[in-house]
DNA sequence: TCAAAAGTGTTAACCATACACCCATGC
DNA sequence: GCATGGGTGTATGGTTAACACTTTTGA
């Protein structure tokens, strides 16, 4: 450990960077949390994140902090908002840019069993107060992913790879808070062209199982260059 | 001048705001710029902005910094995105929060008379290239704009207090960069019960003077809170 | 055979679009 | 009297919203 020590003429504030990060799971949103170890806070739960390095941009940062704590797979990621308030940290200026992102639970089984450290998923509507200001990071959050996912295609970004109809309409009435009649939505998210029908079905299911579909992204990209615009 | 400087443990990259700051004038859209100093980019235009203080909220630095350099009135303000590549300030690690504001250009009148700095509104379409990453932050801002003004009534703080139907149809014409229909533009806008007519007509103007009208803030809040939803 | 969710069409109301002419005013 | 932009209505096609029953499957 060297006394090495960095000055400035003028005083800086910190820079850290913090992630959001939401699955779906038996109907639920969720978001993943770390236990803190050490003050202020400690025993709090909190979004993840941390300082970013000199010599890394701030997407990589977050990236790098996720994996190093939590070891999630992204499927998303896209910066939110910037929190700079002067005293949401007590005991220092520190200014943090916060992220979003989404991942496919079906990915991440691993995770919640291998993890030896206090990381857990918990529902949004059912989760602990969080440190810092956290809380408003999240509400944030939330307001963006329910305004973003009605104009692009994020929903299935939270799904897995293979999914039915009715899951991902039940994934947009969580997220918008708001029950959507069936075959309206399924006339209308097919009319879309986005969606590719599989020769598969669910599997151990106690009902009629339901017809597979996967999410085509190439279409979207292609379709989107043409001036389509993607709205549920 | 004191000799004093300030030590961490860690090195800190430097925090700066910048703003765009946008007004509409002569069927134009403008952005506010301030000619560069000192090196690097001596000579160069490039957004107002500068650090943040200590003590001192990131809203509150860009109002500051507009305020010392350019001294405009800003009519709305909002955070635009975080940029903080690594090499965006070739002389240390800067990470800049950038806001855009927009202005009602006829209060400013006073601002090209009596200011002696170099700052002058440009129009955006002819620009002159921009100091540091400024170029991709109107970028940006240039979207953010595009996408904003359709779904929330902001394209009204670039207006003066009263207006004629044909100048905000303009506006929206040169924001959205598409021509609109006359009759269906108005009905529409007219629809939504956010204008108020006054008796009072557009004054020296070599053609029949147009009906005035304003936009009613309270209006907006009131049926905002009852669900409804502008779009244009 | 029951429970649970999958799957499927039609109608009516509403909304968006396209489109052209007369009017008021100042020069 | 002419040039300039202000102001106005209708018809059509497309989109959205409301709505209920039958089918499949496993337990």
């Amino acid at each position: 450990m060297s006394a090495k020590r960095f000055s400035y003429a003028h005083p800086r504030a910190g820079l850290t960077v913090d992630a959001v990060v939401f699955g779906f799971d038996a109907g639920e949103l969720k978001v993943l949390l770390i236990q803190r170890e050490n003050p202020p806070f400690a025993g709090r739960w909190a979004l993840p994140g941390g300082y970013v390095h000199m010599d890394e941009a701030l997407e990589a940062a977050v990236r790098r902090e996720l994996a190093e704590e939590t070891g999630v797979r992204l499927a998303y990621l896209e910066q939110l908002y910037t929190f700079g308030a002067v005293k949401r940290d007590p005991r220092d200026r520190i200014v943090s840019v916060a992220y979003y992102a989404l991942v496919k639970l079906s990915d991440q089984r691993i995770q919640a069993a291998t993890d030896a450290r206090d990381v857990a998923w918990f529902p949004v509507s059912h989760r602990p107060p969080l440190a810092f200001d956290h809380d408003e990071i999240l509400r944030v959050a939330l307001t963006r992913l329910k305004g973003k996912v009605r104009y692009q295609p994020i929903g299935f970004e939270l799904l897995p790879p293979k999914f039915s109809l009715s899951e991902i309409q039940h994934l947009y009435e969580t997220i918008l808070a708001t029950p959507l009649d069936k075959r309206n939505f399924r006339r209308k998210i097919l009319a879309m062209d986005l969606l590719r029908e599989l020769d598969e079905v669910q599997r151990d299911v106690a009902h009629r199982a339901a017809r597979l579909y996967r999410f085509d992204k190439q279409r979207y990209h292609e379709l989107t260059r043409r001036g389509f615009n993607f709205e549920l």
